[in-house]
DNA sequence: ACCTTTGTTAACCAATTGGTTAAACTATTT
DNA sequence: AAATAGTTTAACCAATTGGTTAACAAAGGT
């Protein structure tokens, strides 16, 4: 709680801190209050009900994700390069804030219409892009004919499911935290050339 | 819910229903006990309070599942042939209940000790024997020289992460129930050949 | 100085929810 | 059939929690 910046982002800062910890359910708006040092008759003057700040802070948590992962899928460089990108900064920005995964996983989970409403703004998301790439690097023979939906569901399960399980991970190896980020770190690498090992010609 | 079986077999069927959809702090005493049929207070006469309730049908989803992937873990079968039955049995027994692993994932997440604790009875699990066979086969040129540890969570994470991101895979892509479970079966072979093809030496 | 708008608080309210109690009903034993 | 033990219920209770109210302070405009 940093006493000097203005009252909404303070309770921007602790709503976004309590609600990744604990998820729109599991927050209590007594704790966001406490954690930004008001009342909270004070949050309901600021955003009117739980739903509206938790709707606040679940699109600009999303909106800190997507953006560049489409970004990447949509750019002009060859698969390979692609891929690499992909992996690196993904994990890369998850290392960062490694709450992220879960939390969204957990409320798209809880109510999947919101996502495509609040975050999507009722539009699906843009693969087709990626997914004709796929198929065209197959004809012009630089990868083995591979079922798109397949690999893209490959890349993302091994760069983000450590994070979702990553309690388990710890709890059943007895994993530090540093331990743990250092596997990642190296993951990175790892899962970027089995990937590619995987689908090249 | 079905009035003929037992009060405790209904209270027992209707808990696992309502908390694997709902986990522990989503699910509602009132709701179990009206899936089941009852009054309030039976339920709380069969099982003194939510947490007991909760870590009976926990264990016991938990336990249909873990030692069956120790077993296989933990065969005498050459690597291969265990990443391969790891595979069809870990993805065949989600498709059955593909709920499972979100709800384990999630409660693990909230409360890390109760896992070691009720599940593993204060024992961390065996991992140590497919950890050596992994470095045996790779000393016999087997396997290419592999991080044991990077091979498992990779495994892991290709069957189990499309269950975890159903809600939004299918959302996203607006993919049916019968088209998503294709898609699975389908990928219970993929993995496995892509797994052996990505260490094979 | 006075008034209006904005920011902030303490106290309160209604709904939900896990859990309890005491009575009633049922089956079993004697 | 009477007593006993086990099962089930309606009504109740206390704590939590999202949200409201009314009063009060601060700031800005005139």
């Amino acid at each position: 709680m940093q006493r000097d910046s203005s009252t909404e982002d303070r309770i921007l800062a602790s709503a976004r801190k309590i609600f990744l910890d604990r998820g729109l359910e599991g927050a209590r708006m007594q704790d966001i209050a406490d954690d930004a040092g008001i009342n909270k008759a004070l949050l309901h003057y600021y955003f009117r009900n739980k739903e509206k700040l938790f709707d606040t802070i679940f699109v600009q948590v999303v909106d800190e994700f997507l953006p560049r992962i489409f970004a990447i899928l949509n750019g002009d460089q060859p698969l390979f390069e692609k891929i690499k990108l992909f992996c690196s900064e993904y994990i890369g920005q998850i290392i960062q804030t490694p709450y992220v995964p879960m939390f969204i996983i957990q409320e798209v989970n809880r109510d999947p219409q919101r996502f495509i409403k609040k975050v999507m703004h009722g539009k699906h998301p843009p693969f087709q892009k990626i997914i004709a790439q796929i198929n065209q690097e197959i004809k012009q023979g630089i990868i083995k004919p591979t079922n798109p939906v397949q690999l893209l569901l490959n890349i993302i399960s091994l760069c983000i499911f450590p994070f979702l399980a990553r309690p388990m991970i710890q709890t059943v190896t007895g994993m530090s935290n540093k331990d743990f980020f250092h596997l990642m770190e190296q993951r990175s690498e790892e899962v970027c050339s089995m990937i590619i090992y995987s689908i090249k010609a």
